[in-house]
DNA sequence: AAGGTATACAACCGCAGTCTT
DNA sequence: CAAGACTGCGGTTGTATACCT
């Protein structure tokens, strides 16, 4: 046996509350507390609502405790963290934020900081570098918003963790993984025209580089400068094998330095406060060129 | 200036969990 | 224990406004 729908809708208002309508709930509310259940709301108090619109237009928008001025810079980051942590997880989210309610933050999400991380590069779902496609004909003929909902959906379903062809969109992104790498190499290669939207505004050095293994990342015993290298010993960069190292970096295609594979891992990867990533600076100071997989530049002769 | 498009926000929908009877 | 009622939640849609061509 289902469930009966809340109301039967009949003869009642939809759409924008008026300013007559909020005052009515208001006035009810401040009078009457919340002891009433939802339902018995709207006759008590004079309205052609559903109980289940009254709640929301209360809980969202007319609760005297709200605030309704922009997230400050400091509240975006913490939800920025929130939602890296706990996904979707709205109301949890806006558990941290007094006076913020899950629609609140939902829509500002989805409104400002999602078009910022998709600025600095980063995937809003998988907090993690966007990957740049190669281009189709749908750039040509679908519409932007088209463009943009196809790009959500398919998002979304790397996110769940579904494969590429489970994706039902139109332009299919290849993330590199060990079976597609000359692929995806050869896409990027070929053809390097992307959409202005699909543009990561990020610096080279803002590029996320993943995670060591533990074995070779540096201990606390450790000087920062220094890493410690299979023998035990330890090794300071010099220039020239730095300068060596960002020749051999700036011949691969950036997603290289992003490849969730780990063959290929080479720094550790963080978020800082301030939101700089930190740790093109920890690969500079504590780069062992010894430790890339001799492959990756094999590769890039073959190539 | 007008029409089209993008953006921001409010509100709705429906599912699921919990409570009540 | 089962069925219904209530509430919370997340996804989606509608709409007003701003911006662009």
């Amino acid at each position: 046996m289902g469930r009966r729908p809340c109301c039967d809708k009949v003869g009642l208002k939809k759409g924008p509350w008026s300013a007559d309508e909020d005052q009515k709930l208001r006035g009810f509310i401040k009078t009457n507390g919340t002891k009433y259940c939802w339902r018995a709301v709207p006759q008590r108090a004079g309205l052609l609502r559903c109980g289940k619109s009254c709640r929301l237009r209360w809980a969202n928008y007319l609760r005297p405790d709200l605030k309704n001025d922009l997230l400050s810079k400091k509240d975006e980051n913490l939800v920025i963290d929130l939602h890296s942590q706990f996904g979707n997880k709205w109301s949890k989210i806006a558990s941290h934020l007094p006076g913020r309610t899950d629609n609140y933050i939902k829509n500002y999400w989805h409104n400002h900081i999602k078009k910022k991380l998709n600025n600095m590069g980063i995937d809003p779902i998988t907090h993690k570098p966007l990957v740049p496609r190669p281009p189709t004909h749908d750039h040509h003929n679908k519409s932007r918003k088209e463009l943009r909902k196809s790009r959500e959906l398919e998002m979304h379903h790397q996110h769940e963790g579904k494969s590429i062809d489970e994706a039902p969109v139109l332009e299919k992104s290849v993330i590199p993984n060990n079976d597609n790498l000359d692929l995806v190499k050869e896409n990027l290669t070929i053809d390097t025209g992307f959409s202005v939207d699909d543009i990561p505004l990020i610096q080279p050095h803002e590029m996320l580089i993943p995670p060591l293994p533990d074995d070779h990342l540096p201990s606390n015993n450790c000087p920062p400068s220094s890493i410690p290298t299979p023998s035990t010993s330890t090794k300071c960069i010099s220039s020239s094998t730095l300068n060596l190292i960002c020749e051999k970096l700036k011949s691969l295609p950036y997603w290289f330095t992003n490849d969730p594979c780990k063959n290929y891992n080479i720094g550790n990867t963080s978020y800082a406060e301030d939101g700089e990533f930190t740790d093109w600076d920890w690969l500079l100071n504590n780069f062992d060129i010894d430790k890339i997989d001799p492959e990756i530049f094999s590769k890039e002769k073959k190539d």
